[in-house]
This record gives C-alpha cells, structure tokens and sequence, in this order.
DNA sequence: AAACTATACGGACCGTCAGTCCGTTTGGCG
DNA sequence: CGCCAAACGGACTGACGGTCCGTATAGTTT
C-alpha cells in the first residue's frame, strides 16, 4: 500500500471516529462530511472502504482491537464469571461508542452478524457456556447472551445507572451458566 | 374519517403487505412502489402514515394483532410454559414475516423498542419471569428473552431446523425461568 | 338538488445522499 | 530522470423520502 493511501486511510478513520462519536445519530453523518472533515476527496472514501458500511464496520474493528486483547479465556476461573466480565466490558464498550455500534448493528442492509468480531465474541462466549453447561444449544446461549447487550437496547435502556445492569447480567447469566462465583440473585420462591 | 380516506387507507395497507412479503430486502420496496401498487398518489401515503416508519409501524401492529389475541397469560399454568410458547409464536410470527419484522427492527431512526407491541410483548413476559422467579431484574430478562427472537438473529440463523430452534428456547426459558414443564436440559456438571 | 366546505387526492417537485467516473496527480522504482 | 501503476478528488448520477399546492369529492346544510 502507497504512502499516502495509508496516511489517508488514517485520516479517514479517525475523522470518521470524531465524527461519529460528536453526532446524536449515526447518520448525522454523511460520507461527504467525513470526506470533508479528513481532508480527502468522496472517492478515496469509496476506493478503500467499498461503501459505508465498509467504513463503519472498519472502524469498529479498529476500536474493538484494544478489547480484545485485554479478554482472553483463562481456563482457571469460573466460565460464568467470566461471562459476566465480557458482557460488562461489551455493555461499556457500546456505551462509551455509542453512535458508532448503533451504526453498526442498525445499518440498513448488513446484519450486524456478518462482522468479524461478532463470530471472535460467540465463539468465545459459547465455548464459556459449553465449560459451565456442556454443549447442549451452547451456541443459541451464546447468541442471547451477546443479544442481551445489542445496542439499540442498551439505547433504549440509556438512564438505568450501572448497577441496575450489573444485576440484570449478573442474573442472566447466573441462570444460563449457574452461579459460581456470583453474588447471590435473590432466593428461589 | 371519510369513506375514500379509509379505503385507501386498506388498500395501501395491503398493498405493502404484498410487497414487502414478495421482496428479498425491505429496501427494495420503495413509498413510490407501494403507492403505485395501491392505486394512490404518494401524498397519500405520506398523509395517512407520517412517513415510512409509520406505514411499517401500521402494518407490524395490523398483523401482529391476531397474535396478540391468541396468547394471554393463564395464572393456572406455569410460567416457563408459557413463556416458551410465547417465545415460540414470536419466533413464527417473524419467519413469516420476515422482510417486514426486518424492516421494522432495522429501520434507521425508529428504535424498534418505540413500538406498542414491543411494551406489550415485554409486560407480559417480565409478568412471567417474575412470577417464575420473582421480581429481582424481570425487567431486564424479559427485555433478553425478546432480543433472543430478534428478527435479524433469526434472519442470521435461518438455516436453523426447527428443532433446533425448540431446544434453544427451551434451554433458555428453562434456565432464565426454571424447568417447570420442561423436558430436561441437560445434566450440571 | 344545489351550494358549500372541510377533507382528501395526486404527482410534479425538492433536497439529500450513497456511490460512480474519469481526467489529473503522484509515489516509488528501475 | 522518466515512467506508470496506483491513488486522488470532486463533479455527476440515480434513487429515494418527503413536501406542496392546485384539483376533486364526500358529506352536510339549506
């Protein structure tokens, strides 16, 4: 890759990300604003990124990098303690890119299931469900687990303070994987 | 209303319906479209239903209605029985309508969560949860259990057989409400 | 049954936006 | 230095949601 596709494709990106991260709504955002806040003309827009979705979806990748890092299986602690601390990282992750993910998963035409991350999250998740349950529909589990912090919901519940998401995860996923090393969810009856 | 008024308006009702059930994508079916296929000026359209999301949101509502008849809560059976079939109908209910309940939920702008049928359908699960469970967080876990019958995740999963389909809710249910009347799901451990 | 008016009609028109096209520029290599 | 594949940019296009306003008509009043 040129040198000065690489710088622009940088400067598309990140002007994309203030963007974005300014706006109430993701398409406050047009690709010409975005053109025009890097500096470059609407065709490199298009040259690299194929079309919008191709840009959202780019820089979601780039922002979701540091998350995935930072989460890996450990094979020592407790499946659903774990689950627990990969939907809370999600949940802030979709807060703190607010516009962005609402432009990701709702943007007209592609699924926000056909995205790289999502399948590195239900895999990671499913394999977690499988450990603390076995294998029985450990797949589905996974996708309502990960379905349970999709952001239009998380939109739609934006006043609840954070401890009323900790217990709502906290009580999902104690029930689907059981609770191991949770606070209690309240007595049974 | 006025008698033409009216009867446009059921004929443009029907006329979407046809539409959107033939197309492969909801934004295939442009206003233009559907007006030209009801047999009325586009104002006309726009005069009756506001904009798009309203014609979607009419008709959504429309066929929803038969559903919402046919699944009332009974306070002599048990909760997670009730659940999974509400579930289960839900499920049908965007099989068969599929480019609709697409088009609705990933409408850009209207939040699928501002939609009457959605607080309903919530209301009366997180009835069900709390009954099952009590009312620790019913709340969030009925918001999860309808984003488990998500259009696009069912869109996602569309080769699934039903089966399959039967035993993810049922283990979901089972563990989120407790395995009333639910064949087993598994051993612990 | 004629006059009247609020309501509804329709389709030309508008602004916007994603995506394309092509003449021009430039990075990098031999 | 000279070459050219790669990249650039911004005018242009086509489509679409939504508006506007002159025309038609349902329903009512006298």
């Amino acid at each position: 890759m040129r040198a000065d596709a690489l710088r622009n494709r940088e400067s598309v990106l990140a002007a994309a990300g203030r963007l974005f991260d300014a706006a109430a709504d993701p398409d406050q955002v047009s690709m010409d604003d975005i053109a025009t806040a890097a500096g470059v003309g609407k065709g490199t827009l298009f040259r690299r990124f194929g079309d919008r979705i191709g840009l959202i979806r780019a820089l979601y990748e780039q922002r979701g990098l540091r998350l995935r890092d930072s989460l890996a299986v450990s094979p020592t602690r407790p499946a659903a303690e774990q689950a627990v601390e990969l939907l809370r990282a999600m949940l802030r992750f979709k807060l703190d890119n607010r516009v962005l993910t609402l432009a990701l998963e709702s943007a007209g035409g592609g699924s926000p299931y056909r995205n790289e991350a999502y399948d590195h999250w239900h895999a990671l998740l499913a394999g977690l469900v499988a450990e603390a349950r076995g294998p029985q529909a450990a797949d589905y589990l996974a996708h309502t687990l990960l379905a349970a912090v999709r952001s239009d919901l998380v939109e739609h519940l934006r006043d609840w303070p954070e401890s009323r998401w900790h217990a709502g995860l906290n009580a999902l996923v104690g029930s689907v994987l059981g609770h191991d090393g949770q606070s209690p969810a309240g007595p049974p009856g």
